[in-house]
DNA sequence: GATGAATGAGGCTTCATTCAT
DNA sequence: CATGAATGAAGCCTCATTCAT
C-alpha cells in the first residue's frame, strides 16, 4: 500500500473519530460538518472527499462503535468454553468486566449509542434496536449453551431470559451515564445476584 | 369556565397530541411546526398562541407522557400494601401489566420516550435519564419495603437491585419495540422467573 | 353630541397618545398594535375600530404633533406685529421660548419627529421634510416682513436666510436631544447673537 | 495578498455599497437581505459569509458614510491654518464646498444618514446624534482657534456658536434634500452672510 | 361596540452540499 | 487532492389584520 493510500486511510479514521466526538458532545443535529473539519484543522470541503454525507459519517461512527463492542465481547469469550454453572458465572463476570471497560472508559460511547443515535432518524433507530437484538441473540447463545450442557434448567425460556439479562446490562449502562460516581462494581454484583439467586434468594 | 376558555384548553390538548404523533412518527427534527399545524388543520401562527417554541411543545409532550406513566404506576399500587413474598409477586405482575398497558397500547409512547426524546438535546437527554432514575427510586421503594418487612433478604443491595429490575423492564419495552409480534406475556414471565429464581433456579 | 360619541372621541385621543408614547419610546417598527392596546388596557381588535392601520395611526400621531407645533408658533406671534429691529428681536426671543417649551417639555416630541418619523417610509420622510419647509416659509414670512418694513436690509436673501435660521433651531433641538443637561438658554443666546451680529461682531 | 483575498474584499465592498443603495432607496426596514443579494446577483446565503446580520451591514454602511464625511472635512482643512478673519472666511467657503460635494453629489448620502438611520433603532439613533456632536466639536475647534488667535471676539460662546453653525449646515442639507432644484450656492452665501454679518448687518 | 383567537405572508438565518481554483 | 466560497432550500418565528362571538 502506497504512502498516500495509508495517509488517506488514516485521515478517514481521524474524521470518524472527530465526528464521534462532536456528535457525542454536541449532538448529531447540533454538529455541523464544519465543526468536524475544524476539529481536525482540515477544510470542510475535504470531508466530502472521504464521506458522501453527514448521514454517511454518522453511519460509520455507529458501525464502528458497534463493531468495537461486538469485538470486545467476542474476543475473550465463547459460549461453548464453559461447562459448569461455576465456570459460567465466572464467564459472566468476565463479560461484565469487558462491557464495563467499553462503556465505562469513555461515557461518550454509551451517550452516542443510547442517547444520540436512536433519534437521528427512523433507520438509525432501527439499527440501534437491531444492535440490541444482536446483543440479545449473543446472550441467548450463552444461555442456550447452558441449557444444552445441562447447567441451566431445560425449561428456561432462552430468548426471553437473554432479553432480561441484556435489559439489566442496558440499565446499568444508563445508570452509570446518569450518575458517573455510581459504584459500578456493586451494581454488577447486584445484577449477578439477581441473575443467579433472584431477588428473594440467599446470597 | 367560559366556553371559549374550554375550547382553548381543548385546542392546547389537541396540539400536544398532534405534536406527539408527529414527533413519534417523523422524529423531532424532521417535524416542522407546519406539520403539527397541518395535522390539526390550523394555521401555524396559531401554534405560537399556545406554545412559545418548538422546544416548548416537545417539553410538554414529554412531561405529559412521563406524568401519565408515573400516574399509572402510582394509581394501582403501593409499596406498603403487601406483606408476603407471594403478595409481592402478585403486585409485580400487576405493575407489569400496567406498564405493558401504557407502553404496549401505543408503540409511539416508548418510541418517543426512548428513541426520540434523548437525542433532542442535552437537557432533554438529562430529563429522560432523570426519568429512569425516578423509576428506579420508585422500584427501590418497593424493594426496600420488602427488605424491611422481611420477605426479602436483608442483605439485598436495594438501589442496585432496583436498577437491575428496571433494566429488565426497559429491555422488555425495547424488545417489544423491535418486534411488535413478540409474545410479551412470555417475556414478562421470563423476567419474573429471573427476578424470583435467578436463571439457574427452579429446574 | 351624545355621550357615546364623546367617549368615542376621547378613546380615539387616548389611542393617539398611547401610540405616540410607544413609537417614541420603542420606535415605530418595534411597536406592535398590541403594545399600544395594552398600554390602554383595551383589546387590540378595538384599535381597528378607530384606525384602519398601523400606518394610519402614526399618520395621526405626526399630524397631531405638527399641528401642535404650528399652533404654538401661530398663537402668540405674528409677522406684522412688529416694526423695529428691537421689537423683532424680542419677538425672536418669544418664539424661541415657545419652541423650547414644545420641544423641551417632552423629549419624546423631537425624538418622534426628528428621529423616528423620517425613517418610517418614503412618504413620511417627505412629510417631515415638508414640515421643515413649512417652518422655513413661516420664518421667511417674518424675515420678509422685516425687509418690507425696513428694519432688515433689503438685499437679504429672504428664503435662504429663513433656512439658515431654521437650521439653527433644528440644531438646537438635536443638541438638546443629545445632551439633556445642556444649558439651552445659553444656546439660544448664542443663536441670537449669530443671528444679529454674526460670529465676528461685538455682542 | 492573494487573488482570492482581494476578490473577497472587493465583494465585501460591493455588498456594503449595494446595501447602502437599497437602504437609501427603499428604507432599512423595507429592505430584505434578499434585495441586497439580488442587486448583486449573489445568493442571499453569501451575504451571511460577509456580514453576520442585517444590523451588522447597516452598521458598516453608516460607519462608512461617517468616515467618508469626516475624512473629507479633515483632508483639506485645519483649524490652525488660518490667522485672519479674511482667511477664516475663505476656509469656511472651502469647507462648505467640500460638504456640498459630499452631500450634494449623491442625495442618498444625506437621505441615509439623516432620514433612514436615526429610526433604525435606539442605538443607531444615538450614533447619529453622536455624529452631530462630533461635527459640532470639530466646528468648535475652528471657532475656538479663531477666539484664541484673536480674529473672533473673545466672549464668543464657542460650543454653542459651533452648534448654531452646524445647525445651519444641517438645515441646508435638508433643504437640498427637500428641493433638489434649490440653488445651493445662494443658500451657502446666505448662511455665510448670517455667520459674518448677522441678518441685520451690511445693509 | 369590544374582544381576542386565528391567520399566513414575510423575513431572517442556518448549514449541507457543490464546484472552481 | 485540498480547499473554502457560493448557494438556496428549509424552517422558525413575528405581527398586522380579520372576523366570529
Amino acid at each position: 500500500m502506497s504512502r498516500a493510500a495509508r495517509r488517506k486511510l488514516e485521515l478517514r479514521r481521524e474524521i470518524i473519530d472527530a465526528a464521534f466526538e462532536c456528535f457525542a458532545e454536541k449532538g448529531y443535529h447540533a454538529t455541523g460538518i464544519a465543526d468536524i473539519a475544524a476539529r481536525l484543522g482540515i477544510g470542510h470541503g475535504t470531508f466530502y472527499r472521504y464521506f458522501t454525507n453527514k448521514r454517511d459519517i454518522v453511519e460509520h461512527v455507529i458501525t464502528d462503535l458497534i463493531e468495537r463492542i461486538i469485538g470486545t465481547l467476542a474476543a475473550e469469550n465463547a459460549p461453548d468454553a464453559v461447562h459448569t454453572l461455576e465456570d459460567y458465572r465466572a464467564q459472566t463476570v468476565r463479560i461484565g468486566d469487558a462491557l464495563a471497560q467499553v462503556f465505562g472508559e469513555d461515557p461518550r460511547v454509551p451517550r452516542m449509542l443510547l442517547l444520540e443515535a436512536p433519534g437521528i432518524d427512523k433507520e438509525m433507530g432501527a439499527r440501534i434496536l437491531e444492535f440490541f437484538e444482536l446483543a440479545t441473540s449473543l446472550t441467548a447463545t450463552y444461555v442456550a449453551h447452558g441449557v444444552q450442557d445441562g447447567y441451566l434448567p431445560d425449561d428456561l425460556d432462552v430468548d426471553n431470559t437473554a432479553r432480561a439479562i441484556n435489559g439489566m446490562i442496558l440499565g446499568s449502562v444508563l445508570a452509570a451515564l446518569s450518575d458517573p460516581t455510581l459504584d459500578e462494581r456493586r451494581l454488577r454484583t447486584a445484577i449477578q445476584r439477581v441473575m443467579y439467586d433472584g431477588i428473594a434468594g440467599r446470597s
